[in-house]
DNA sequence: CGGTCGCTTGATAATCGTCAATTGATGTGG
DNA sequence: CCACATCAATTGACGATTATCAAGCGACCG
């Protein structure tokens, strides 16, 4: 992890490493206000610890390019993915409450992140109540994204789960302004499984699926999407999940 | 819904119907300073809704007595519950995003809350640090929980929700000074299982099997805790969950 | 008193996890 | 440069976990 000091004379001043990669509702006339707060940029490799879950919580990071899974460790050493950040969002929320991360922040691929001191913030949110107002929209957002996850893993099957997913990786692309058709899995089979509660072999089959049902065309991490239309009824209405040829004989009543 | 305002010369003083019932971070010398936001109480009977998924975002709620579920709704209509909440709890905080709430919010039992009007909260938090420290404490409690929420439905098996879900009901009890031994649950079967993504009929399997460990009694909603510590073990590493007899012949290998 | 609701329990089956074998890609050291 | 190991991924066979369907029961309510 390679840390890059920005000096502080030079933070109100263009060009900036963060510009242009703000949250959506942070962006516009707050941008200046943030970039000013942003103490260094850092610099890691794929596989690289950004956080350790239990670590004090200094410093709020955005993610400029690459990507992030962020894990959360169970009372007996099981881990979990529960969620994936990718460029122009701001990853640590979680750790205002006890003072510690929550998660670990581990790098998907070579990644850059800017990082902003937790006291910093504070103070100009203080100050600044427009930039206060875009940060509690932000942080309540993520609140929501995590009641949309909440209700992925516990009321879809996993046909809806891999449709959910894509279909939301289509829109992150579309936000960042790329091809929401055609892109590349910054992660593996097992950390998809992972964050979606089903296995990498679970995976794989839908994966195969969807390649046989016509929806997407999927190679290795390379990933187009053929018919998104059919993926919102997947989502939606779900589809068999086809392991073994079925057997269904739905059984007749008695009077 | 019984709407009782509060006039507002009357909010500095002492007694006020939030005293004593804040989140535990936004206590002591706090409390009077959000007790004077307070625009109304209001008095729910159970089943009322308080908030509607999508309606405009206008007020948080402080639950006072009694408990409410927070309700996800599915694209196509299914529902999760996401969360419930008891008294000292704060809700509707996933709204600033998209100023509306994102779930309904409706009570369990006759219950009692506190109103506090978006702006309001939002002028405060501006002005003063102390509390606007607290508040994102507060609103970073929700995000971990919500985490917490995640990995429970994504990596544990049914025995090992239900402990969990044990578990921190005591703990809630414990924080409310009540006894954490022997409660009540304000929650059916069924939105036990909503929120465990799990079905009815499991958690009624589960509490009888609870009950034939010798781990808690259950009669109806009445829970009586007898071995905690077997509880933390069914949550950290499960047991076997019992249907029929089971038939275990681990089958030889091969040379 | 009939009806609905919450709950329990049993029988059966679907979904998805586990285990195993295989392949291709990548990387490493002799 | 070629074994050699490692890792991600695919696919099959099998079975456990948990959902679904069904029946019954007590409690509460109009």
């Amino acid at each position: 992890m390679k840390r890059h000091a920005i000096p502080s004379q030079f933070r109100s001043h263009h060009p900036h490493p963060c510009d242009g990669n703000l949250p959506s509702d942070l962006n516009a006339v707050l941008q200046q206000r943030v970039t000013e707060l942003a103490e260094a940029t850092l610099e890691l490799s794929k596989g690289e610890t950004l956080a350790h879950s239990g670590m004090p919580f200094k410093h709020l990071y955005l993610v400029v390019s690459g990507g992030f899974k962020s894990v959360q460790i169970g009372e007996d050493g099981q881990s979990q993915i529960v969620s994936f950040h990718f460029p122009r969002e701001l990853m640590g929320l979680s750790g205002f409450a006890q003072h510690a991360y929550t998660t670990d922040l581990i790098a998907l691929a070579p990644s850059l992140v800017c990082e902003f001191p937790v006291a910093a913030v504070k103070s100009v949110l203080g100050a600044d109540r427009t930039l206060l107002d875009h940060f509690l929209t932000y942080i309540s957002e993520s609140l929501a994204r995590a009641e949309r996850d909440q209700f992925m893993l516990g009321s879809l099957s996993a046909t809806q789960k891999i449709a959910c997913f894509l279909l939301r990786l289509q829109d992150n692309l579309r936000h960042a302004g790329a091809d929401p058709e055609c892109f590349d899995l910054l992660m593996t089979r097992e950390e998809i499984g992972s964050y979606l509660g089903l296995t990498m072999e679970t995976i794989s089959r839908l994966f195969s699926q969807l390649q046989m049902a016509g929806v997407a065309r999927v190679d290795k991490r390379q990933v187009r999407i053929l018919r998104g239309d059919l993926l919102q009824v997947w989502r939606d209405e779900g589809v068999e999940f086809a392991t073994r040829k079925r057997k269904k004989i739905p059984a007749l009543k008695l009077a």
